[in-house]
DNA sequence: TTCGAAAATGTCACCGGTGTCAATCCTAAT
DNA sequence: ATTAGGATTGACACCGGTGACATTTTCGAA
C-alpha cells in the first residue's frame, strides 16, 4: 500500500531516523500527525476522537482512516489535563470480604474492558473520621471520571453528600436509597433474606436463628426483615435471643453461633447474613459436635466462592456480584456516552440450595 | 495571621470572585499561584516539588511554606504530560486465586499510601496469543511508572523480554530467575515444600501423595523439588502415581484427590501445592468417607484465608503475601527516590500447622 | 579587589490534547 | 443570483507542569 506523494506529509512528527525495515511505530503518533497527514486542523481530529456530531462523514471518515493507517490514540494524560478529569474509575470500597471485593472489581473491568477508562483502587476506612477528606482530595489531585461505592462505603450519607458538592459522578451498590439522590445498582436484599426464611420453613424447621451483620450497615436490616417476613408467613418468628450479631466477619460468625448453641434450647437452623459468617457457623458447630445439615442447617448470603468450596456446600442467597460491578460501571460510563442515564438498576438474589440444609431430623 | 500586603498578591490564580466568607478553597492553587506568592519563577517551584537538590535552603523553605499555606498540590496528569511517565503503577495479574491477588493488592496499596501513585489494575489472559500486545499497548497509552509481576504473569519470559524493551519499570513476585535479569521479589517456595514434606515425614507419615500445580508454572517445580527432598531425607520416595495435577484449582483439586484416593492403596498423607486444591482435597476425602485427619492428613500452600475457615482448620505453608506486595511496590518506588535500588529481596515460607494433620492411626 | 567555577534561578518552548469563538462553507429560501 | 442561518472547520490560547539551556548569584581562591 502506498501513502501519498506529497514531500512533506511524511512520517510522524519526530523525526526520528531509524535504520531501514523498522517495524512501523504504531501508537506513538499524537494528534499533530494526524491533522497534518489527513490536512485539517488537529480540532477536527479532536473532534472525531471525541464522536462530535459535527464533522462532515467525509471528513470524518478520512481522519479515521489515517488513525488506523497510523495506530494513533489519544493520550489519556494530555486529555485529562485539558478537560479537568481523568480517564480513570475509582472504587472505593471498605468491605470486609475480600471476595465480594474481588468479584466486584472483575465486573467492573469487564465493563471497561474495550473503553479508554482504567480502574483505580482506593480502599477507604470508615473507622477513621477524615475518611471522606481524604476521598475528597483523591478526588481533587486525580480528578476521576468517576467512583463506584460498593457497601458498606455506599451507605455512607456524609460522603455521599460530600460526592455530590464535589465535580464527580459516582454509582452506588447498596440495598436502600439514601436521602441524597444518586444512581445505583440495588439489591433486594430483603428478598434474599425472605428467600432464606422460606427455604428453613419450607424444610419443616420451626426452631431457627440468625446471625446478622454490624447494625450500621443497611443490608443486615433489610436482610432481617425479608427473613422475618418470610417466617411470619409461616407463622414463625424470630425470637430476640435467636438473633445475634456477627460483625459480617468470620471469627463473628465463629463467635456469634458459639452463643446460640450454648443456649438451652439451641437452633435446628442458622441463617448467616453473609456466607463468612456461615462459614464461622461451620466451625462453631462442629466444635459443638454437631452435624451439618443433619442435626443443624445452614444458610449463607453472597454466594462468595467459599461457599462452594465448604463441605458440605453451604446453601446460600446468590447476589450476582461480578454483575452488579459490571452494571455499575456501565452506568458510570453512560454519562460519557451522553445517552439517557438510567438512574437505578435492581438485581434480585436467588437461593441456591446445596447440602448444608436438610429437614430437621424427627426427634 | 497577615498575608503581604502587595496588592497584586492575592489570590490564587483564576479571578473566581467568591461571595463573603468562604471556605479557603485548599488545593485548586496552581504551581503559578506558589510561584507569584513565593516571588520566583514557576521552575523553581517545580524543582522544590521534585526534591532538587539545586535549591537554596531559604528559598526552599519560602516556597514550602507557601505550598503549605496554599494546600497546593501538584497535578498527575500535569506532570504525568511533561515527564511522559504517569504516577500509575500497574497491577498486571492472571490468578487463579483471587486471595492471593487481594493481598497483592493490599500490600501494594500499603506501600503506594501516602505517595503520589495510584494502583491500577490490569488482569491479563495468558491463554490469549495477545496478551503481550495488550500490555504494550497499555504502557504506550498510559504510560504507568511501573507495573508489578505476581506469578504467573512473572513468570513469562516473552512479557519480560517485551517489558525491557519498553520503557517501564517493574518488579516481579516469583520463585525463580529469568533468564531477562529483572528486579524481583523472590520467595522460596523449595523451602516451603520442604517444610511440607518435613513436616508430614516427622508427623510419622510414610504413604503420602502430592497435588501439584500446572507443569507450566515454575512454582509447581520448587514446591515439589523442595517436598521431594525433604521427603528423601527421610527416606521417603514420592513414588510417580502418587503425584497428580491439579491445574492450582478447586475443582481441580477435588479430581486429583479423587484419583489418589481411587487407588488400590491411598496415601496417608497429602500435601497440596496450593489452599485451593487442598481444600478441593477435603472434599474428595470427605465423600469418599475418610477422616481429617484421621485417616487422611492433608497440607496446603499459601496461608489464605481460607485455610483458617476450613474444619479443622489446614495446615500449610504461608507464604507474606501482603508483605511481598508490600515489598514489590517499595522497591519499584525506590527508583523514584534514586535511592540505591535493591535487585532482589527473598520471603521464606513458614509452615503453619494447624487441625489437618496428624500422626497416621495404628493400623 | 577581582575572577572563575559552582550554585541558584530564570526563560521559554513544549508535552498532546480541548474550549472558545471566529471564519468559512453549504443549502434552501427569496 | 442572492442571502440568511445552520453546518463545518480552523485559529489560538490554555490546561499545569517539566526539560534544556541561559543567566545571575555566590563565594572561595588568586
Amino acid at each position: 500500500m502506498k501513502h501519498e506523494a506529497d514531500p512533506e506529509d511524511a512520517e510522524p512528527s519526530s523525526s526520528t531516523q531509524v535504520a531501514g525495515g523498522e517495524a512501523i511505530l504504531r501508537g506513538k503518533a499524537t494528534i499533530n500527525d494526524v491533522a497534518r497527514l489527513a490536512k485539517v486542523s488537529k480540532k477536527t481530529v479532536s473532534r472525531v476522537i471525541n464522536e462530535s456530531p459535527f464533522v462532515k462523514q467525509k471528513t470524518r471518515d478520512a481522519i479515521k482512516a489515517v488513525i488506523a493507517e497510523l495506530g494513533f490514540t489519544p493520550d489519556p494524560q494530555a486529555r485529562a489535563l485539558a478537560r479537568r478529569k481523568s480517564f480513570l474509575v475509582g472504587l472505593v470500597y471498605d468491605n470486609p470480604s475480600p471476595q465480594y471485593v474481588v468479584n466486584i472489581q472483575r465486573g467492573i473491568l469487564d465493563a471497561l474492558e474495550g473503553t479508554d477508562f482504567q480502574l483505580v483502587l482506593h480502599p477507604c476506612d470508615r473507622s477513621k473520621p477524615d475518611h471522606v477528606a481524604r476521598i475528597q482530595s483523591f478526588i481533587q489531585q486525580h480528578k476521576p471520571f468517576g467512583l463506584i461505592l460498593p457497601p458498606s462505603v455506599s451507605e455512607d450519607e456524609p460522603l455521599a453528600l460530600a460526592l455530590n458538592e464535589a465535580d464527580v459522578d459516582y454509582v452506588r451498590i447498596a440495598s436502600v436509597e439514601l436521602d441524597t439522590p444518586s444512581r445505583m445498582i440495588r439489591t433486594l436484599d430483603g428478598d434474599g433474606g425472605a428467600a432464606a426464611g422460606r427455604h428453613l420453613a419450607d424444610l419443616g424447621h420451626r426452631h431457627i436463628a440468625h446471625i446478622h451483620g454490624p447494625l450500621s450497615f443497611r443490608s443486615t436490616h433489610e436482610r432481617r426483615a425479608g427473613f422475618e417476613r418470610a417466617l411470619a408467613e409461616t407463622g414463625l418468628v424470630l425470637r430476640p435471643e435467636m438473633a445475634v450479631e456477627g460483625g459480617y466477619t468470620f471469627e463473628g460468625g465463629v463467635v456469634a453461633a458459639e452463643h446460640l448453641l450454648a443456649q438451652p434450647n439451641p437452633p435446628q437452623a442458622i441463617f448467616a447474613g453473609n456466607d463468612e459468617m456461615a462459614t464461622g457457623a461451620y466451625v462453631a458447630v462442629r466444635r459443638a459436635g454437631f452435624r451439618i445439615p443433619e442435626d443443624i442447617s445452614i444458610v449463607g448470603f453472597d454466594d462468595t466462592p467459599i461457599a462452594g468450596r465448604l463441605w458440605p456446600a453451604l446453601t446460600t442467597v446468590r447476589l450476582p456480584i461480578r454483575e452488579m460491578g459490571s452494571a455499575a460501571a456501565t452506568l458510570l460510563l453512560q454519562t460519557a456516552d451522553g445517552m439517557t442515564a438510567k438512574k437505578l438498576i435492581t438485581f434480585s438474589p436467588e437461593i441456591i440450595v446445596r447440602g448444608s440444609t436438610a429437614a430437621p431430623e424427627a426427634p
